[in-house]
DNA sequence: CCTGAAACCTGTCTGC
DNA sequence: TGCAGACAGGTTTCAG
């Protein structure tokens, strides 16, 4: 589910409370349980309970689409793939409700939830988060990320456009919904190959991809069927999930297609296909 | 090295 | 109503 706009709403949350929950920076961990095996990567259960207990949590911070809990000598890393979400129960705490995969119990009657239905979320804790994000390309507000490097990125890969920017090695933190809002706004046809767009182009998609990100964060992110609540940026897609309705700028019907495997939604005439002039 | 397909999972919706 | 099939916010793994 959550793409980076979806992340820094949760993190904020629990940096900050929101979203029903209060926030749990300086709160000491008491115990844990594990109700689903392969949502914790690693280390081992055992391990985990043993290093994560007694630990206080001294910030929360988010790199990409991963969610970052600094301890007192760890990190703990939440990836929520396409349904988790986390979730801050009060005291007194009942039982676990359906899908919540991994449960950390605060001194303070405090419990942390991870929820997750489809189980493709995953754990880590270690000692450096290096080892989990170490592979991942800039930030997208990176403020050191100029237009020019940006278009020197895409100039050495031959790729297209939708896939590349779904690459989390090449910019962390975009997925399904905002790749199509950002190569709408910037008019790129999502089959261009990178190395095709000018300059203008790329600067252009630079900005649409901040944009549309600023956007969604202002919103609390997008909130869609049963899978996370309290964002309402879903009420401004442009043409995400939006196919056979009139294009905003020009009332063509949205179309879509499939690039890479995902459902992919753009308006043919505000991004034409081919390479301009 | 790269690309594309399949795998990992559960739930919802559509069409016959 | 039942049921098969498509589809879903993501990433990793494997085959070619």
């Amino acid at each position: 589910m959550p793409e980076l706009p979806e992340v820094e709403t949760i993190v904020r949350a629990l940096k900050h409370g929101g979203r029903g929950g209060a926030p749990i920076i300086g709160k000491k961990v008491s115990d844990a349980n594990l109700l689903w095996d392969k949502t914790l990567s690693t280390p081992s259960f055992e391990k985990f309970e043993g290093k994560i207990s007694k630990t206080t949590i001294k910030d929360i911070t988010r790199r990409g689409k991963f969610v970052v809990i600094h301890l007192d000598n760890e990190f703990l890393l939440i990836h929520l793939r396409m349904s988790g979400d986390l979730r801050i129960d009060p005291p007194p705490v009942l039982p676990p409700q359906n899908h919540d995969r991994l449960l950390i119990y605060f001194e303070d009657g405090y419990r942390l939830a991870f929820n997750d239905t489809r189980k493709f979320g995953r754990a880590w804790l270690v000692s450096n988060p290096e080892i989990v994000t170490g592979n991942l390309g800039p930030e997208p507000f990176d403020t050191t990320l100029m237009a020019s490097d940006f278009y020197m990125r895409l100039q050495r890969k031959k790729k297209q456009i939708k896939s590349l920017l779904l690459d989390q090695s090449f910019l962390a933190g975009l997925g399904n919904i905002y790749t199509d809002e950002s190569l709408f706004r910037s008019g790129i046809h999502p089959m261009r190959l990178s190395n095709t767009l000018s300059s203008k182009e790329a600067e252009r998609l630079l900005k649409a991809i901040r944009d549309t990100l600023n956007e969604a964060i202002a919103h609390n992110g997008a909130s869609i069927d049963w899978v996370y609540r309290g964002g309402e940026f879903q009420n401004n897609f442009r043409v995400y999930q939006q196919t056979g309705n009139p294009c905003p700028v020009c009332s063509t019907p949205i179309q879509r297609l499939v690039v890479g495997q995902r459902g992919t939604h753009f308006c043919p005439k505000c991004q034409p296909e081919g390479v301009p002039e």
